[in-house]
DNA sequence: CTGAAAGCGCTAACAT
DNA sequence: ATGTTAGCGCTTTCAG
């Protein structure tokens, strides 16, 4: 039905050797790639990538594997990785984990025999090893939003995020400072990091209620800020540590009677619908999703020109979170806290 | 590198046709089938699907085209959808049209040349016809969310969605409402139907200047509510008919000064963390995104069975949007709203 | 039920 | 620069 080379053997009298090689961009004399091109044209072919598949063993597709379609955070950076890999050719394989560990992993093993070419990851806070047994070591894989030494990725500094978020708190007052972050991953535990960094440059004590490591999800958060809405001596002020969990913390300040900014700030992650449909507008860190993606993209794709795992180097791209001002922080006066605590 | 089953044939003496048989499911005698079985998992064999695709020209992948990943009402859909496939061994291609139809018209095309055996829409509103051109006729093409005459899709009953959501608001004294839709889609004048229905049923006049028609995005909705905000007679209650013009709607209200229920009634579609993270929450119509889902799935997987077009019978399933009660309807009287305006 | 053989459409040596 | 040829790994007639 559709036309073959052999059509276009038959109709300029080259050889299949020569089409390939023009269909392949290499050297074919100007008279010649001319009356390929001509007949290309006339007889609407294209390339069947079946074929090509077959023979190089590659599909021109790349795998995605994130904890949740439904969160925007991810649907975005899907959204900038298709676009680059799509003008490179390539087209994009997504699969949901719906935020369990044992899901990601069959979505990987999934991906690894539908023959991708690559995989770029949100992992869900797994170790690293389990999953790269899972891959033909051929199959390049790089992370999103979290780090995995060894392994390409693309992050922001988190360590410096949590830090200016916190200290964004301190600096208007707050000392009994609550932080909702995800535990089983280096991401929020970073996160925490620079909360701790920022705490500590201020002189506050660590408190471990007010650290609630929970799984990233908005049920999650929701029943972490809950627990912290409770405590005898509540924050003034927490920090939520991604877009998921902004939601859940929210909603359980709602749903608990709670308003910010006055009966506590709140400072999230993630600038995405979410603090700009709030009244008032939730104070967040934003991710520059746009570049983040981009930058994942073209690091597969050179991944993937490699054909030889020795020849690609393992990159970390780093990117900044900024600040993005809201109207949920409040300042407050820390000895006047102190005293209504 | 990997195993073939020419190394299967070694193993057992069998001829290929018969480990291919074995594969695909035919009649194998049992002791064969042993032989068979046992060689695979000795050899950790597994079916090249590209050689496979190459001679039965399937690729067990489905395409599937929406206007936004960001959209959690896509990403949802796109969760269901993928978790079926999946299931049955076909992988999910995803193309993002960032809202653009130029875009939808290349993704299609893209994931034609990429081969898929069957194509899910979300369309943005461009005509069948212009679409069907790009595909090959044996590619089996569903619609979800929007209804095309003569293809298969997956819809709600939205003049009933529509009737139903501003029937709440006539019932609680409303008498001029406004309605954000999209003008370009079949679903959003189908509401806009429901809309009027409803309106006649109250002996309500229809104004042309509180319908407005936009192109379902944050944006559009955002400037449709300035829109009917800036009216000298505003309305009393607004119906914005999709999640993601909920959102626009919201952030217009919030920048304008306008509260919700107080100042302005609002009922929104779709219930996917927006309405319950607002304060009060939002009133809407909840869409089954999951039986959605797996419905749109089960029809694409149905039709790609049948590899002849004629044998795939065009279906229609249409569900129903339920109405999820939040506190962002005022109940008013219709006399004293008509003095006050 | 099984085997032999042809071929899906393309790439990649290798020779010219 | 071009042509010849041999597969890539599988399915699928067609005989037996």
């Amino acid at each position: 039905m559709s036309a073959t080379i052999k059509d276009i053997r038959k109709k300029t009298g080259l050889s299949l050797a020569t089409i390939s090689k023009y269909l392949n961009g290499g050297n074919v004399l100007p008279e010649n790639r001319e009356k390929i091109g001509g007949a290309i044209k006339e007889l609407h072919y294209h390339v069947n990538d079946m074929a090509r598949s077959l023979v190089t063993s590659q599909t021109r597709s790349v795998g995605m594997v994130v904890p949740s379609m439904v969160s925007p955070f991810h649907g975005s950076l899907i959204r900038y990785i298709e676009s680059e890999l799509k003008q490179a050719g390539y087209s994009l394989m997504v699969c949901d984990s719906m935020d369990d560990a044992e899901q990601e992993r069959d979505n990987i093993e999934f991906l690894s025999r539908k023959n991708v070419d690559g995989l770029v990851l949100i992992p869900t806070g797994r170790k690293i090893q389990d999953i790269l047994d899972l891959v033909p070591g051929r199959v390049p894989i790089i992370t999103l939003d979290v780090k995995w030494s060894g392994i390409s990725g693309v992050t922001i500094d988190n360590v410096r995020a949590g830090y200016e978020a916190t200290s964004y708190l301190t600096e208007r007052g707050h000392r009994r400072i609550g932080i909702i972050y995800i535990g089983k991953q280096c991401t929020g535990r970073q996160r925490l990091k620079g909360y701790c960094k920022a705490l500590a440059k201020r002189g506050i004590q660590r408190e471990e209620v007010l650290e609630i490591a929970t799984d990233g999800t908005v049920d999650g958060a929701y029943e972490a800020m809950n627990q912290l809405l409770s405590l005898d001596r509540r924050p003034t002020a927490v920090f939520t540590c991604n877009h998921d969990m902004n939601i859940g913390a929210v909603m359980a300040m709602n749903d608990a009677g709670f308003r910010y900014p006055t009966d506590l700030s709140i400072i999230g992650f993630d600038d995405l619908l979410i603090p700009s449909i709030l009244n008032p507008r939730l104070t967040v860190l934003e991710q520059p999703m746009e570049e983040m993606g981009n930058a994942a993209a073209r690091i597969i794709l050179e991944h993937m020109r490699h054909t030889d795992p020795a020849d690609r180097k393992a990159e970390q791209h780093v990117y900044r979170a900024i600040l993005h001002e809201g109207k949920s922080v409040e300042r407050i006066d820390p000895e006047e806290a102190e005293k209504n605590s």
